[in-house]
DNA sequence: TTGAAAGCGGTACCAA
DNA sequence: TTGGTACCGCTTTCAA
């Protein structure tokens, strides 16, 4: 294995079919033939053409191979999520990763940060790229930017938000009914007084948790009190204030449902801030890791997130061979988990 | 914004620059100036191509664009992490992303699951993309399948471990200084049974914060007891087994020097199943979101992530864009985040 | 079984 | 300022 000096590399051009048919003596179809694996090729021919490719360390250019084929398609999809970095996101990436490996497909994945304009731009590279699909979570006020990739021809499944455009395929989980759950659990426990923290009522998941919310409490027959009701919280520290301060109001909430992560994570400090952690009940929407380890362990919703990316995924390499079959909304379905903070008595 | 059926979208073809330039009545040259935003052509030309390519529909295609163009870029990295999912690859991700999208650039995302055929594999397609670079957290053994990358003359960058070609460039922590700290930390607070728990030997990080931890007891002027040493711990479950047993042996460590996020919260689960969280320190490699909410908060050494993976991105499109200068071994420095249970006095 | 020539959708080069 | 033509690296089509 001899390494050559960086200089030497990008001087050299690169080795081309061309170049490995005139060492081989065969003609260019004839290495694209071998290169391509396809049958009815001399094993003796073949094994002068696999020399030459050695040789001259020829590697095929999926770029060129693409413009001419038929199928057009490029063996890559691309995937639109809020943030790779958050949890929520990255395990739904990794999920989708592993069926298109099945597929020999590789994923341009990118962050909108929740931005309707980021996602256009993305989308608008994404389409020039000419990808087989796309999966998104899509931004509150999504629609336009992603109508470069269907004016393509190319399938969109949308992923725990509904799908904006009417042919479109979904993936999501119940959030209402898994809500509405969370509250009835408490409600079961003694609680009549269940403050709910919310995330941006714009986007979707909340908006459906808040409903399902209210359906709980309906269900129960609790009466509605729009002082422990706190929306738009969209970080850590400002679901920890708002937390704390229904914590130090004159009436205080008795139980807490948290409809995001951070939201429960931010619900958590208050607590122990005002060490009410074993005393106030609490449930959230969403696992994450070390929610077992804590004191007490926190009693959450869990999405089955590698059930939800797979799903996607394999709806989406449907579509790209040809399921031309209706539109599907598909929920998949949640977990309570029960670990103790929800059990927490009045 | 009309909406056309899927058959009619998959059935017609895209709209090329030709049949833009037929609408226009100008050539396709000028389409392709215009397209380019390149200057020289009359604004009333501008106006005609610009109408026609939204009365078409046209989409730029940049796989047929990179074809012919001089430089040969395809606006697109390769990013090969151990695992796109976990904290650790997904932060790094992100902010590999940011650099990219000043660059204009798109990431092309895989997992190895520190397969060194997987990433071989991997890196065979994405060299046939033609990517203009690549960052990779690489394999225990790697080599071989990276010179895939190499041999097209695309620089490469290695994240968090070492470069395995002498003329590329790496960005890493240094390991073994910050873990002989943690080991010291400790011993200042009294412990001289300060035991180690590992991950996979074979991983570069690992073995360096062994050396480190080796260091620390050293220079603390602490004996070295094999005995309370355990390595090759490849999950939580594994270092809750260790640790477990490292607290029922009979001259059980006072405190321990945990290598790896997940070995942290098996040692921490052991410790909480033993009641012994509050008398036996801990100190972590890795920070992990809410090591600050445990009872007692825990101690570690947190790694800069947006700081490695900005760095390494910024050094990958230096190389693209010329850097011809000698390869690079950058350190970024860690920080020792005190808060509590590694101040657990003996 | 093999190869020659045309063409995929653009850009480069040079002439008008 | 605009356009014609060759050509990027590969696949397709069709003939030998």
């Amino acid at each position: 294995m001899t390494t050559m000096s960086r200089k030497e590399e990008t001087t050299r051009r690169l080795a081309t079919m061309r170049d490995v048919a005139a060492l081989a003596g065969v003609s260019v179809k004839t290495v694209s033939r071998v290169v391509n694996q396809e049958s009815g090729v001399s094993p003796e021919l073949v094994e002068r053409v696999m020399n030459a490719v050695r040789l001259l360390d020829y590697h095929h250019n999926t770029t060129a191979s693409n413009l001419r084929r038929a199928d057009q398609r490029t063996s890559t999809i691309g995937l639109l999520l809020d943030d790779v970095s958050n949890p929520f996101s990255s395990v739904l990436h990794r999920a989708i990763e592993e069926v298109a490996r099945e597929h020999d497909t590789l994923l341009l994945a990118s962050s909108s940060d929740q931005d309707a304009e980021r996602e256009e731009k993305i989308a608008l590279t994404l389409a020039a790229r000419r990808i087989d699909g796309l999966i998104v979570v899509p931004t509150p006020r999504s629609q336009s930017g992603l109508h470069h990739i269907q004016s393509l021809g190319r399938p969109i499944v949308f992923v725990d938000r509904p799908a904006v455009f009417y042919d479109a395929d979904s993936v999501t989980v119940d959030n209402r009914y898994s809500a509405s759950q969370a509250v009835q659990h408490m409600a079961r426990h003694g609680h009549r007084r269940i403050a709910f923290l919310g995330d941006n009522h714009a986007v979707w998941t909340a908006s459906e948790r808040y409903l399902g919310y209210v359906d709980g409490m309906a269900i129960a027959g609790l009466q509605l009190d729009q002082n422990i009701v706190r929306q738009d919280l969209l970080n850590i520290d400002m679901a920890q204030a708002a937390a704390n301060e229904l914590l130090a109001s004159a009436i205080p909430p008795t139980a807490f449902f948290t409809g995001q992560n951070l939201i429960t994570i931010g619900t958590l400090r208050a607590l122990q801030h005002h060490q009410l952690q074993h005393r106030v009940a609490l449930v959230g929407f969403d696992d994450f890791l070390l929610a077992d380890l804590l004191t007490p362990a926190i009693t959450v919703i869990a999405q089955d997130l590698a059930h939800l990316g797979k799903t996607a995924a394999e709806l989406l390499f449907a579509r790209i061979g040809g399921d031309t079959s209706l539109p599907r909304r598909i929920e998949v379905p949640t977990t309570l988990v029960v670990r103790g903070s929800g059990e927490i008595p009045l």
